[in-house]
DNA sequence: TGTACATCAGTGAACGCGCGTTCACTGATGTAC
DNA sequence: TGTACATCAGTGAACGCGCGTTCACTGATGTAC
């Protein structure tokens, strides 16, 4: 049964999404193409006529929750002139913690791509890197005149929080079942060092 | 071709340290029991004599690990009277980054632990727990008194050094391939970062 | 616009393989006398 | 101490299963006339 070409798109980032998700919750080993398709409402025959391969999979799957991963970053900057903190708050949320299928692609698959290597470590790269050049960049004045490029000090805070950032829900999410008071804390604690931190050093 | 008590100990041991290494190199998902048992010098028809299930064996495998990489902080912090730079500095290297198998066991497993919940959950829970007390925890008085019970300030920057000791290093390893130069300042710049931290705000 | 037919997106069965687990067997260990 | 034998640590073959991947087939799409 063949598919007009809108749709057959459609179906594949279906597919795509599916992948981004069950990758993000269970790692590159822990789901396989027949379940990802069965997610996306398709039978596992049809997959590699959308994809080369499984690490071809997870490579695309990878770069789009990266990029929507920096969005989000990119979009709360800017909505705040800057200010990192709503950010973050919103970062280290419970929420966040339980849902690592819609969350931060980061922290949910850098273990894994390194793991990997290939394409999708590849992806996992530029994408930590786009993320910390966003946390270190600038913001223009308020007269208009374009931003001054990010110094080390900058550079240096964007890679202590993102490290913080990955680390802190890495770390909540492990003790979330045995010790979700722990958990909480590390999530509660974290998010007011980080505020306090951008607050007490702010950028230019 | 039975074996002395003994033998079949240290055999049971052999196991359990390949294991923890190829746990902490590809995950759980990644090892099977009979490249475990292999790399051990047996074939996998003995495993189920050591162990009673793959699960069983990964949740030992954390806790040694786990027991190591605390004894690890406390050696460095106990020969240092207290100052947890000299430590920073170590998990933050090269060496450590390129030889996941030896390190750390919170940043190799987590991630994976807290996909598979259960006993390797636990384990990893109770490692967190007890590596964030060792980090929080003051060193005894110069004349022998008692230390003083950790304070907030004590739990809130031993949870934000972990948390970016953890972090960084999954950063550093996922970017290490793909990044060579970036993986390298990521570990270089937290390492300072975290070493200033506690230059600035020593504990009693 | 209507018809004839080539294309090709998706199906479902099949493949070889490695997984976790089981089991009959072997033969050195360790014990009862 | 020496002998006879029960124990049991480790072997190697086998199991059912799900994996990634392939392929002959189906039938709606989209095109040539």
């Amino acid at each position: 049964m063949k598919v007009s070409k809108a749709q057959s798109a459609l179906n594949r980032q279906a597919v795509l999404e599916a992948a981004a998700r069950l990758y993000r919750e269970r790692g590159f080993a822990g789901v396989g193409v027949a379940e990802i398709s069965r997610e996306a409402g398709f039978t596992h025959g049809g997959f590699y006529g959308r994809f080369e391969s499984k690490e071809a999979l997870a490579a695309e799957a990878c770069e789009q929750s990266l990029a929507q991963t920096l969005e989000r970053l990119r979009a709360s900057l800017s909505q705040h002139q800057g200010d990192a903190g709503p950010y973050f708050h919103r970062y280290l949320r419970a929420e966040h913690r339980d849902h690592p299928g819609a969350g931060c692609a980061i922290a949910a698959l850098a273990v894994d791509a390194a793991r990997s290597g290939g394409a999708p470590g590849e992806a996992l790269t530029q994408g930590i890197a786009g993320y910390l050049a966003a946390l270190a960049g600038r913001q223009p004045d308020e007269d208009g005149a374009a931003a001054a490029p990010p110094g080390a000090a900058d550079k240096e805070r964007a890679i202590l929080s993102l490290s913080a950032l990955v680390g802190g829900l890495v770390l909540a999410r492990a003790t979330a079942e045995a010790a979700p008071a722990l958990s909480d804390e590390i999530l509660d604690t974290l998010s007011a060092t980080l505020a306090r931190l951008w607050r007490e050093a702010p950028s230019a």
